[in-house]
DNA sequence: GTTAGCACTCAGGAAGCGAAAGTGCTAATC
DNA sequence: GATTAGCACTTTCGCTTCCTGAGTGCTAAC
């Protein structure tokens, strides 16, 4: 079971800071100001060294005035709330993954991208203007060199694909290039015949797949359909049963939605991922994307806001110590895809929060709306 | 400078025997039998094992009939000629650059895939008869199935790139889907504009790229063209420059090739890899590509034989200690793109070179000659 | 409730040691 | 002259041992 980051306010981005945090509902465990302030420096302190953080470290810290000793008594509560864990008796503390939650939800602050950063993201997009496809693998790229981690873009599975207009293009005396459009993206196919293809066969057929076929899944294209089709095309009904079947196989095909990555090098940047099991899994992860598509379709569609799913949190087993942040991408109003960063738990999420957010937000408005703007 | 296989005769693959070995040309030292016999031990253990191999070892070898000590003479000898390397004193020897080359060249025995491995090759492709990215990505991902190491697949850099014809799909009144066929394959891209774009304007626009613009390159698209292109299309002659522009930047991009990789996480198998700064190199490789374009694109042409190119022969630095084969793909006798494999120095290169071989030559079947065929 | 102090634990590096593997060389043998 | 047996030598690798430093938990004092 997915668990999803709650949030109290209608806020954009979703990650206020401490307000409110007293008050949250439900099971949550109260955290006194201090244990706040302990957790979310130990948070902080271990993404940036990646080394479990000691007592004595924090008093380093001006907002926590006290002593170590003070700080111990503290983190031993916290570890048995569950938010720290200990490597071994003589180390420092880290956080659990509930830690991690905890600090997403409640304790991370605003993070706003640089200007330059923004421009970057903004004028890479801009050339780009609304091919789908260029658009969502460029702001992939743009995701893993702004954080840092590996990106991943996503057009999701979607349930009903059908096709809004057709096309043919006659290359030869018996070949021809079938082109569909849905929705965003222009999908082609080889047509050939044994028999010639006659250019007023051609005409005949873009008309008679625009009239019949439009607006139809898969599994609502039938045999009346067909044959209907066959007599509109008279004496060229011999071209209808190919082509048909070329146009269930994309809309069939189409419906299994695509995974890109980026920046898969980053990933040894991590000594999170110096273990070559793990990585070895996460790479054949990332080549398997059937796994990872069910993640991001089955949740892409709930919210507009930014998700984050820490370690074991994600149903893919391979994914303990991993984290997955992404957002979806809108078209119309319509989920079109979703981009995302794929990294260690221990990992910058004020910063990838802030990066996910702004890009989905920019691709969204370079996606614009390209059937209704003047 | 890269140095490519040398082979005397047109042996269909090749890859001959042992015969002839005796003749070869030029520079090359000349082994007697047995240091050839003990070169093709070590070579062939070192690859299985991955681990030094020592004359004790190798009186297992029933071909090899004499005892350790001579063994040990002849090995000295095949180092002092730069055929075998020592990693220390007391360990066995490993082949050198120029013992992978030397077994590549004239002691690999021709290896021939099962028969059920070509029958995999044979119906994996026919489903995807002639769609050229599609069959080059299955492609790789079939030869990394069957080696084990990481594939790929490129669609070289081409010199001229033209578009064959032009077609246009209108959307709604202000938008519209240009369609070019260039090459195998099909490229689209939007057009945006102000101003209302009615039916006839499409049909018009399709007929003036068609006579004027089919058969350039970005180069010979020159104002001169352009105006007489808008002439044509009278009172539409807005749309040209838009559409010209859109032209112009597909085919320039196109241009660029493509490079696509299969089973990355392959390379995870091999001990070769464990070391991490090596691996990020070579996954920063595969994300960079133009590199590796460069060396494939080039070289591509030359030759319709399998290609080796094994550690520092490449251009790349990166890739000590890793080989590189591939082969062109070709259509209608003109290459089209190459398919190949990357992975350690120590590879099989029997079971490699022979898949690539096989698996090329089916590609090349299976796209056939979409124009001519009846 | 906070802090100082102290004993305790544990990971990680350095050093030392012996076993195993494989070589190069010499002298004897075919 | 080519081949082989034998032996001393070298080097890696795994193992144990030891030591140090960091950080904790607990107790007693403030």
């Amino acid at each position: 079971m997915l668990i999803q980051t709650r949030r109290s306010g209608s806020d954009r981005s979703g990650y206020a800071g401490e307000r409110g945090a007293e008050a949250v509902s439900g099971g949550e465990k109260k955290l006194n100001e201090r244990k706040k302030l302990i957790l979310k420096a130990i948070v902080e302190a271990y993404i940036a060294n990646g080394e479990p953080v000691g007592s004595k470290y924090l008093t380093t810290n001006k907002q926590i005035a006290c002593s170590s000793a003070t700080i111990r008594n503290e983190m031993a509560e916290l570890e048995e709330m569950g938010y720290l864990e200990q490597p071994h008796t003589s180390a420092g503390r880290i956080p659990s993954e509930a830690g991690y939650r905890f600090y997403v939800d409640q304790l991370i602050d605003r993070y706003n991208l640089t200007q330059s950063e923004i421009d970057e993201l903004k004028t890479a997009l801009r050339q780009k203007r609304s091919e789908l496809d260029a658009i969502m693998q460029t702001a992939a790229a743009l995701a893993a060199k702004l954080t840092n981690y590996t990106a991943l873009s996503v057009k999701p599975r979607q349930a009903r694909i059908t096709v809004n207009r057709f096309e043919i293009m006659r290359l030869d005396e018996t070949t021809a290039v079938l082109i569909m459009l849905i929705g965003g993206t222009v999908k082609t196919k080889y047509i050939r015949s044994g028999r010639p293809i006659p250019p007023d066969a051609a005409m005949l057929l873009a008309g008679a797949l625009n009239a019949k076929l439009t607006g139809l899944t898969a599994d609502e294209i039938t045999m009346p359909i067909l044959m209907e089709t066959e007599r509109i095309m008279g004496e060229y009904d011999f071209l209808v049963s190919p082509v048909v079947k070329a146009v269930c196989e994309t809309i069939s095909v189409f419906d299994g939605g695509e995974l890109r990555f980026e920046g898969i090098n980053k990933l040894l940047s991590f000594p999170d991922y110096y273990d070559m099991d793990r990585l070895r899994e996460m790479l054949a992860l990332f080549e398997k994307k059937e796994t990872l598509l069910e993640v991001l379709s089955d949740e892409t569609r709930k919210d507009d806001q930014v998700q984050v799913f820490i370690g074991r949190e994600n149903v893919v087993k391979v994914m303990d110590n991993s984290t997955l942040v992404f957002k979806t991408v809108s078209q119309n109003g319509r989920p079109v895809g979703a981009i995302g960063i794929i990294g260690p738990t221990r990992m910058d999420y004020r910063r990838v929060i802030a990066t996910i957010d702004s890009l989905t937000r920019s691709v969204t408005d370079a996606l614009g709306s390209p059937r209704d703007d003047g």
